[in-house]
Order: structure tokens, then C-alpha cells, then sequence
DNA sequence: ACCTGAACACCGTTCAAGT
DNA sequence: ACCTGAACACCGTTCAAGT
């Protein structure tokens, strides 16, 4: 009676890791320490370490809400994204992973077929269904993107660039770039995100009124 | 007379590289036989395999194209934006670098003051720019990790699911993925990326007509 | 300063073998 | 089937040394 290895106890430990360490923090070794087992034995339950992190994202994904039936179109992909969002910022080292590894048990994909669910009870159609899919997809990913790795932490212009030595030449040949700086600097993440989600909710429903599906 | 080392060739060696193999197959001993020298010299000019591959994104993003100073505002975003999918489309491996690494050369933000100066010249104020110019890399960040891995290729109820042992327990406990998945795996990523572009472009228009800085 | 070879501390995975 | 230890073919980077 050792050691009880399975493929979900071996999954849950490894999102442990990553979140712990991030995704270079993660290595085969140091999983079957974790588990007090031998390295190679984890192969007999993944063939690979690239499938051990899709099955850590799969739990990850499994972590978004899905909304009440009830609620308007509107507010149920609000909910989601919002859900998505949080889910991204409890475990930022994963958020790269969802963006390469797309849901695929069951539990990763209930608030994918909810979303769905709230455009067909609005009457979308499948094609529309799918492009505004994508679009939030889009939008969700490029969010972890930007968000999550601090980009604009970096970006020259903003705080980093701002007192640098470089800075008198960089107003002199990008000074629109000088000026707006600031402006990035000072985003509220949490406002743009929702700025960015309303204009692209407002836009669905101005492609359905114009006769998307009806 | 031996070598010639200095910055710029490396990078554009590693990009060469990265072109060739991907970002796993760059590592710092392939990259310094590519260049006939020892490895460790490659530190003089680098301290580590991160700033490689941060040196190796800020040529790819100078690849993207400035847009004529005297077009519509709307015009130059989107070609500034189509300029930039087509660079990720020659250099699929260097996109995931894109989202991670901003611009930071000269050569690397021309685009990024050009568009700038565009939204200046329509009458935005910085923090209706800045707003835009966040939403535009979120977008064009989200639009990589979409279309440039085939997230959507496999994305259940997609191309992959469909004729799969899975497939009629999918129909049961997911009804609405499995009626849309061929409408996600017929779509044009062309199209659907203009969709979504031409979305913001009218959503900025608005928020200025109602008063963003005027 | 620029470049070198040797070494250290790791990796993922194959293999042959055990139960 | 499940798990093991040893080995192979790599890594990035430190170090001490050369020019």
C-alpha cells in the first residue's frame, strides 16, 4: 500500500508547483519528489510533461463559475468573464497555460457550454454564437497577456522608462509615446477590463438587432 | 580577425533559430555553434537566454509596418493592426515572445508612436489613447494566442472532437458546444479578425462622439 | 574587453528490469 | 499494470583562466 498514485493527485500537486514556483518551477523530478515517488513513474499516467500541464490547466479551467440560468444574456457572459478573470489572477503562473490549452474535460467546459446556452436562449444563431465566442476567447486571453505579466509594467513610456537616463532622447523621437506614458502607467486594470467587455457586448447586440439572427 | 560577434547578429542568428525551430530549439550552445564560438562568449554581449530572446522580439516587432501620415485615424489603426497579425503570421514561433516582451528600440515602437500620433491627431485625449491603445494590445495579443497555436484546431466540438468515441456522450452532457463546433472550426481567421477590429474601432468612435475629449 | 574549456547542477525521457 | 534505478543526451550558467 505506498503510494496511491493517480491521475488527478499527480495533476493537483503539479498545479501546486506551478503556482508555488510557475511553469519553470515545475519539473518532472521535482513532481515525483512531491509525490514521493520515482520519476518514471509518472509516465505510466501521462505520457509527457507537456500532458501533465494540459491536465493542471483542465483543473484550473474546472474553477470558473457558471451563472444562474436565469440572468439575462448580458449579465451571464459578464459573469463568466468576470469568473475567468479571478480564476487567471488566483493562479497567474497558470494563466499562460490557458492560453495554449483549451478546455476539454467536462468540468473545464460547463461554463463553455453555459456561455453558449445564454446566446441561444437570445436568440444568436450558431455562426454568431461562435464569433462571439471567439471574440471573448480573444479578449480573455489578451487580458492574461497584458494583465497578468505586468506588460505595461515594462513598456517604455510607462513607470519603468520615466527616470531613466533614457528618457530626454525618448521625448525628442517618440514624444507622443513620452506624453502618454503616464496615462498607461495609471490604468486600473480591473476598469479597462470591463471598458473592453462592454464594448464588445454592446457590439454583439448591435450585430444581432441589425439582423444577425432574425 | 576571428568572429565579429556583437549584438545584433546574435539576436538576428537566434531569430533564425527560433524562425527555424521554434523557442525550445534555441538554446545558448546551438545558438553559439551557429555562430562558430563558444558559448560562454555569447554572455559577453547577453547576461542570460531571456535577453536573447527579448533582443530577437524587438527585431521582429520592427518589422511592422508605419502607415502613411496623412490617412483617417480608423485607416491607419487598421493597418497598423494588419501590418502586425502578418508579422505574427511570417513568425508563428516569436508571437508567444510578442505577447511577453514590449517594444522597447526605437525600431520597435515606431509603430506604437504612430499610432499614437493617429488617435492625437483625431482629437483623443491620453487617457482615451491610452484606454485604446491597451484594448488594440489586448487585442492583437489574444489574436496570436487564437489563431497562431490553432486553439480553436483543438478546441472540443471543433475539427478534433467531432468523429471521436467521445463524440455522442459530448451531444449529451454538452449539446450546445457540440451544435456549434462546426461553426468554430469553419471560421476565417482573416475575417474574424477584421469583425472584431472593425468592433473596437466603432466602439472608440463612440465613446469620442459622446464626449470623450470634446 | 572579449573569448575559452571545464565543470556544476540540473533537465526530460529511454531502457532494461523488477513486481 | 505499475513502479524502479541507471543511463543518455541534453540544458543554462559559474568559474578560473587566457588574450
Amino acid at each position: 500500500m505506498p503510494h496511491r498514485l493517480n491521475e488527478r493527485r499527480i495533476a493537483e500537486t503539479a498545479l501546486g508547483l506551478v503556482d508555488a514556483e510557475g511553469v519553470d518551477g515545475l519539473s518532472m523530478r521535482k513532481l515525483a519528489a512531491a509525490l514521493d515517488v520515482s520519476p518514471m513513474s509518472l509516465y505510466t499516467y501521462y505520457p509527457d510533461r507537456e500532458a501533465v500541464l494540459e491536465a493542471l490547466t483542465q483543473l484550473v479551467l474546472a474553477e470558473v463559475d457558471v451563472p444562474d440560468e436565469d440572468l439575462d444574456w448580458r449579465e451571464t457572459i459578464r459573469q463568466i468573464m468576470r469568473s475567468i478573470r479571478r480564476v487567471g489572477l488566483r493562479h497567474p503562473h497558470v494563466a499562460p497555460l490557458i492560453n495554449r490549452f483549451p478546455p476539454r474535460t467536462p468540468d473545464a467546459l460547463a461554463f463553455v457550454e453555459a456561455g453558449f446556452r445564454a446566446f441561444r436562449r437570445a436568440g444568436f444563431d450558431d455562426v454568431s454564437t461562435a464569433r462571439c465566442y471567439r471574440a471573448l476567447a480573444v479578449y480573455s486571453m489578451g487580458t492574461f497577456d497584458v494583465e497578468l505579466s505586468g506588460y505595461f509594467d515594462q513598456h517604455p513610456g510607462g513607470h519603468a522608462g520615466t527616470d531613466s537616463l533614457a528618457a530626454p532622447s525618448m521625448e525628442r523621437h517618440l514624444p507622443n509615446l513620452a506624453r502618454i506614458g503616464p496615462a498607461l502607467a495609471g490604468q486600473d486594470d480591473g476598469a479597462e477590463f470591463e471598458y473592453g467587455l462592454e464594448l464588445l457586448l454592446t457590439g454583439f447586440a448591435a450585430a444581432m438587432g441589425a439582423g444577425g439572427s432574425r
